[in-house]
DNA sequence: TCCGATTGAATGAACCATCATTCACTAAAT
DNA sequence: ATTTAGTGAATGATGGTTCATTCAATCGGA
């Protein structure tokens, strides 16, 4: 169970692999990226690729887990740091836009793969994703227990939202070389609009 | 220039095989799906496909710019009717929710592909669909106007957020084969937030 | 210490399945 | 008869995967 290499644990080649993949597949996406390339990147031979991933779908799989993995650890234990709900999730906010600097490359490919990859790897199931997001909702429903929040407020639904926005501004930020706006920025100002539309209700019949 | 197969014109037969590949791309992604499973369920020959688009790409292509356009054209007629900013802005939210049932297998290519292309397609911009983001752009910028949106928000910024915030509720809702909300609902909610994150302002140094 | 044997990691050329694309041909229309 | 739409089998390139072989390290007997 879990073997996954010659030595079985997390050897120093196996992670230039995953490292080298992470580069050539945020260039130029998952099927245009040939394994001799991230051979080449990595500096091994084709052949070596087999001995520590299954086969090219699982090199992708493998990455996602992991480096997701370790993402996921880092948030929870920053998060944990913060005071209220609103603090928390500023602090998420924050860190989720903080990434796009740290991990360009993971993070590009997480957004452009991740979404293809229910087309094509029909069992696979997003588990570190998905966990990702259940810290959104953990929040959201100690905001509500704390009065912060609406209580009638669709947790799942805002969940997604905040994530969405999240993503597609990273998404922007990753695409355009321009680098329009800074990141830090662009973290207050999503807090804000999420901080006050989850905190007050607009009466549900509004405008003429 | 511009012409694009043996009528020239938007032929019937070109219609089938653009709404075959909607169908095909739709359930399997653009890479794994062929050519030839295109025209069978257009009922054309493989070949046939080649006099009227330039090659697989250019399906692709035609597609996003031909059948995001009647979409974006359609939402300005729509949006236009509503009143002030907030009206507008809650007919669009509305509007995007809608099309998920109206035109599933178009909104599901659009929202996989549009991301990978930008990997395989350096030439391709997405002409189509800033036009999209360019509505809500239009509406914010009202809104502050007319006064009920923030002077200082960041427009840019905030119209990336609505768009992403739905992109992903759609997502969420074309992948689970579950369907565990209501678009209607749904839209509702994501009006509330916004509606209610775009008008008041919250302490920036918030928290604690 | 030295040397042959054994082990398993690493290699990379070759294999072969997969499609996108082409084009010689047929059918229909004018 | 000539032109144009349509066909679908054949072609050629591409690239994931395999595996026979090489190489280095470790081991044990003298």
């Amino acid at each position: 169970m879990a073997r996954r290499g010659p030595q079985g644990g997390g050897g120093a080649k196996r992670d230039r692999i995953l490292r080298a993949a992470i580069m050539i597949f945020s260039r130029k996406g998952y099927f245009n990226s040939k394994i001799s390339e991230i051979a080449r990147q990595a500096g091994v031979a084709d052949g070596t690729i087999y001995l520590y991933f299954k086969n090219k779908d699982d090199l992708l799989i493998s990455l996602f887990e992991e480096k997701m993995g370790e993402v996921v650890a880092d948030v929870r234990a920053r998060v944990a740091e913060g005071g209220d709900a609103l603090s928390r999730l500023r602090i998420f906010i924050r860190n989720h836009m903080d990434l796009l600097v740290r991990e360009a490359g993971l993070i590009e490919v997480l957004q452009v793969e991740l979404r293809q990859s229910n087309k094509f790897m029909k069992e696979y199931v997003p588990v570190k994703f998905l966990e990702y997001l259940d810290i959104i909702s953990g929040i959201l429903e100690d905001g509500q227990k704390e009065g912060i929040f609406r209580r009638d407020l669709n947790v799942t639904l805002a969940r997604r939202a905040i994530f969405g926005a999240l993503d597609e501004i990273s998404l922007a930020y990753v695409l355009s070389r321009k680098r329009k706006y800074d990141p830090a920025e662009a973290a207050e100002e999503i807090y804000r609009i999420f901080a006050a539309g989850l905190k007050d209700s607009v009466p549900s019949e509004g405008g003429r």
